[in-house]
RNA sequence: GGCCCGUUCGUCUAUCGGUUAGGACGCCAGGUUUUCAUCCUGGAAAGAGGGGUUCGACUCCCCUACGGGCUACCA
């Protein structure tokens, strides 16, 4: 059999991490399996619906490198890819699952059964409409074909029938057999009083007509199993697989991550730009291949020490029982060192493209300044710690003042100067190491001091790459004025002490 | 409350009855470096608890605890 999975999110909003792993774990089974991988809007429910959030699942698949073999972008056999647009077939298979005995309609007004759940409620009960009380509601197991033709003119739903007393069987791939009692299962709506479907049958028709042959998707629908068993089983038709994934967990107490935490903490939980409140891993410098590796490991291993995954390698290896059981919380430190290690991974050219994309480059032509990207480039963990690597190529940072205070005892201006005579006689800065080190020795200069006067100078600050590669990148004349500069700034400062 | 799933260092995880319980992030120490960072070396750090089964349990079974999920005409 053919393996086709399918990612089905509703477009309620942006793609969290969690359904872009999801996504992932269906990607990668599928390209492991010579298969298809599938996206399916699950757009049942118009109310919950948000504008743009389909174009920005697609927008998303695509940047994390997981473009979708069908799907309502790019049609496929098997279409429509969008429920809403699926509604006649849902029709035709509801009549045909009432016609099997397998569903019946109800008439019964929301406002009854929640007081019939608050009453439950209040007694300690869980409400449950089924087979102990579906005779006590109104519906069509109550009335004759002809009173049940007369009220489906109005609204109605459509209800599973549950035949209670079962001992229901289902088998998730990465946790096994589990057994269910029918009678502690509800009489699921299928069919809303709207036309369109709930989930369960959506899904179960949709998964059936599409071929689908392992539904993965999240660890939330395991309570959910044996109803779809149910309705695969009231149809005769074979189920698929199911896998179902443990949840992506905050990184700090307790429950399913969400856009707080990551609001509260400093870090994204969606892939790219959603709002101006919302910003993604890809604004925040991940490129995706780190993002994705590092999603790839948050409920999977390889089962080898090896953690540093290209998509392809992920693609060749991805396996079943590398599936975590157990939920995982998200690390974003973690995450970092990962981005940090498929930064190292890239070519600088490469680099300088992503950065030019996020505008991290300002002020430095990249053609010119390659050696510069390759000397910042093992300093990276995000691409936008290049903005911060790069900003004093273009000017010195303002002062550090308690640096340069404590600096000033020493008297940089005079030893800044001696440097600037020295640099002046060069033709090229390429030596200049050995120059102002020699120098040094030879006048009983302490090194230490020499080095931070200049990179005061050149730099503004203490910290930052290699020294001599500083000036190279800035160049002889760039160089002798921030001396210049700094000579200046000194000497006022140790006036006004 | 009911039902379902889960539980190895702080975190992500290896172990598929016999290991000094391994790796990674983070943390700490040392080294490299003009600085910070990178990088290298080393260190601290774990089987939720209680019963079984077994010559032997992290590993299998049961109970408890804890965590999570579901319990909608939401997915």
């Amino acid at each position: 059999m053919k393996t086709r999975v399918r990612f089905a999110p509703s477009p309620t909003g942006p793609l969290h991490i969690g359904g872009l792993r999801t996504a992932l774990f269906n990607y990668l089974f599928a390209r492991k399996n010579n298969g298809v991988f599938i996206l399916r809007v699950e757009d049942t429910d118009q109310n919950r619906y948000v504008e743009g959030s389909e174009a920005y699942i697609q927008k998303s698949l695509e940047w994390a490198g997981m473009v979708p073999d069908e799907g309502p972008f790019n049609g496929g056999e098997f279409g429509p890819y969008r429920q809403s647009e699926r509604k006649e077939i849902y029709k035709e298979y509801i009549d045909l699952l009432i016609q099997k005995g397998g569903a019946y309609y109800a008439f019964d007004k929301t406002e009854d059964l929640s007081n019939e759940r608050a009453a439950a409620e209040s007694e300690g009960r869980t409400f449950l409409y089924g087979a102990q009380n579906r005779m006590l509601f109104d519906n069509s197991l109550n009335l004759s074909p002809e009173e049940t033709a007369e009220k489906i003119k109005g609204d109605y739903v459509v209800r599973l029938k549950v035949e209670p007393g079962q001992n229901v069987t289902v088998f998730d791939e990465i946790r096994g057999t589990i057994h269910l009692d029918s009678s502690l299962l509800d009489d699921k709506i299928l069919m809303k009083s709207d036309g369109m479907p709930t989930y369960h049958f959506a899904n179960v028709v949709d998964d059936h007509l599409m071929q689908i042959s392992c539904v993965i998707r999240g660890e939330e629908w395991l309570p959910s199993l044996p109803i779809h068993q149910l309705i695969y089983n009231a149809f005769g038709w074979k189920e698929p697989k199911f896998m179902h994934l443990p949840l992506i967990l905050k990184p700090s107490g307790k429950g399913k991550l969400s856009k707080r935490d990551g609001d509260k903490d400093g870090f994204p939980v969606f892939p790219m730009q959603w709002d101006e409140n919302s910003s993604g891993f890809k604004e925040k410098g991940f490129i995706a291949s780190g993002f994705i590796n590092y999603l790839a490991l948050l409920g999977w291993n390889s089962g080898t020490e090896q953690e540093i995954f290209t998509m392809a390698e992920l693609e060749k290896l991805f396996n079943l029982e590398g599936i975590q059981k157990g939920g995982a919380r998200f690390d974003y430190e973690k995450a970092k060192w990962v981005n940090h290690q498929h930064l190292q991974l890239l070519e600088a050219k490469t680099l300088v493209q992503e950065a030019a994309v996020q505008e991290q480059l300002i002020g430095i032509d990249p053609n010119k300044h390659i050696d510069l990207i390759k000397l910042l480039k093992e300093r990276l963990f995000t691409i936008n710690d290049l903005k911060e690597e790069v900003h004093w190529v273009k000017a010195p940072f303002p002062m550090d003042e308690k640096i340069a205070s404590k600096l000033s005892s020493k008297n940089p201006q005079n030893l800044l100067k001696e440097i600037s005579n020295n640099i002046e006689t060069m033709e090229e800065l390429s030596d200049l190491k050995e120059r102002l080190m020699t120098w040094s020795k030879e006048n009983e200069i302490p090194v230490g001091i020499l080095m931070q006067s200049l990179r005061m100078a050149l730099v503004g600050k203490l910290t930052g790459p290699d020294l001599f590669e500083i000036c190279k990148v800035l160049g002889k004349d760039v160089t002798l004025k921030r001396i210049d500069q700094a000579i200046s700034y000194f000497n006022l400062k140790s006036k006004s002490l």
